[in-house]
RNA sequence: GGACGGGUGGGUGAGUGGCUAAAACCAGCAGACUGUAAAUCUGCCGCUCCUUGCGGGCUACGGAGGUUCGAAUCCUCCCCCGUCCA
């Protein structure tokens, strides 16, 4: 199977149906992606996913680089083979820790040197650097390295990360197009022949900026376009302005992509911007921490409230956790600090986030995205459980 | 019967004259978490009053007295607990 996108539907809000297709199966858009930064998605065995309907998921170009190192990963068959995961691999470049560890890292023209935050050591990451990772690693999308900014960013500052941004993405494609052509074996250079490289519009929050790096993102030919440097703490109705700005100026044809987001509620929106692909660690994060997303909600499952409460967590889920176990068993569990609350709460986070997908998908199917958004929308903003 | 050691807020446990409503940790209560340096982080955690403030009052370091301007801290007696010796 090579990468293939098809638009399947369009509707009046923009939100699209399609259907991805890459070497490792097929994925129906929009789509969540879990996250999998460390070659696990945290809390869920690879079986549990599958289970879960999970088409895609994500790796981390830095993290896989320092532990276990990609050269490993690409002596074992690549991560695909490593972690045992059948379905489709979306890696991060690295770009988002130029963000995240900003006390760690030094940033040009030529890359970013950062110190480990395993053990301090520093480490030069460059476009090609990160390309070539990800060929190790052999990821079915790759992404650009990119350069993702705080907010607030004052225009300048916003426009020379954009800059940045385009100028590594061009190095990026410029280094697999070399790759290809040298005439090494597909084996030596990538795990993964059929892999494909997503450009990232940056821009902060300022609107020309987002459109002027789309477009020369877009002249670039990517197969697929993410927009970055998103839901870094701008309020949501300035993240989804930026996203909607920047989908305009995308093909119609390539799937588009906001990296890192959002909350249950606020997936509709994205898909009402035209995106096809979201990924966010709030489903496995929270749950580890004990806040559950529900479908009235989000639900603290330490509070008291629950230590006798014998409903499950959610009436309206059908996952295993809901369909299983009570919420008194979840407090009891988490407030034991046993390991299998985690195992449960990210199971059923991210089986929410999975289902909410579903349902818009279905929703744009049958035209009804607009009605399903302001219902679902206001019932989790009740927070009444 | 004797010799030591010890009794501190829900727990463990610092503190040996004022900066102490009393460290720290745990437990408890609540909040946060958006391309994962996160099974993490933050706040509260004696009672009470109000014009909610680096605010007032009360109670508190086994018990009762005492010394002192001031005591969880020093003295006396008593009550418990532990170890050892008879």
């Amino acid at each position: 199977m090579n990468f293939h996108f098809e638009v399947l539907k369009t509707d009046p809000t923009g939100a699209r149906l399609g259907r991805l297709t890459t070497p490792h199966g097929v994925i129906d858009t929009p789509a969540f992606m879990p996250v999998g930064t460390a070659g696990t998605v945290k809390g869920l065995t690879q079986q549990a996913l599958g289970e879960l309907g999970v088409q895609i998921l994500l790796g981390n170009t830095y993290h896989l680089y320092l532990r276990p190192g990609h050269e490993r990963i690409r002596a074992l068959g690549g991560l695909h083979k490593f972690m045992s995961w059948p379905g489709a691999i979306l890696t991060d470049s690295g770009g988002f820790q130029v963000f995240s560890l900003a006390d760690l890292r030094k940033i040009s023209d030529d890359g970013v040197v950062f110190r480990s935050h395993l053990d301090g050591s520093e480490h030069l990451l460059t476009p090609e650097k990160s390309i070539e990772i990800q060929q190790a690693l052999g990821s079915d999308i790759a992404m650009v390295f990119d350069e993702c900014i705080e907010y607030p960013a004052d225009h300048a500052r916003a426009s020379g990360a954009m800059k940045r941004t385009a100028e590594w993405a061009r190095r990026c494609k410029e280094y697999a197009r070399a790759q290809t052509a040298s005439g090494q074996t597909n084996a030596a250079l990538s795990t993964n022949p059929g892999q494909s490289i997503f450009a990232i519009v940056q821009g902060g929050m300022h609107a020309d900026l987002r459109r002027e790096s789309a477009r020369q993102l877009v002249d670039l030919n990517f197969p697929g376009y993410a927009i970055g440097g998103l839901a870094v703490g701008e309020p949501h109705a300035i993240s989804t302005e930026m996203a909607a700005i920047a989908a305009e100026e995308l093909p119609k044809d390539r799937p588009r992509y906001v990296m890192g987001v959002g909350l249950p509620e606020q997936l509709p929106d994205y898909v009402r911007c035209g995106v096809d692909m979201m990924d966010c660690v709030l489903p496995t994060r929270n749950a580890r921490n004990g806040c559950l997303f529900t479908s009235a909600g989000r639900v603290n499952i330490r509070n008291a409230i629950y230590a006798s409460d014998p409903r499950p967590l959610d009436e309206r889920c059908s996952c295993m956790v809901c369909r299983t176990y009570s919420r008194a068993y979840l407090r009891h569990l988490f407030q034991a600090n046993e390991i299998l609350a985690s195992i449960l709460n990210s199971h059923h986070n991210v089986a929410f986030f999975l289902d909410t997908m579903g349902k818009i998908r279905q929703a744009i199917a049958l035209g009804e995205l607009a009605a399903f958004s302001s219902e679902f929308q206001a019932r989790i903003g009740a927070g009444e459980s």
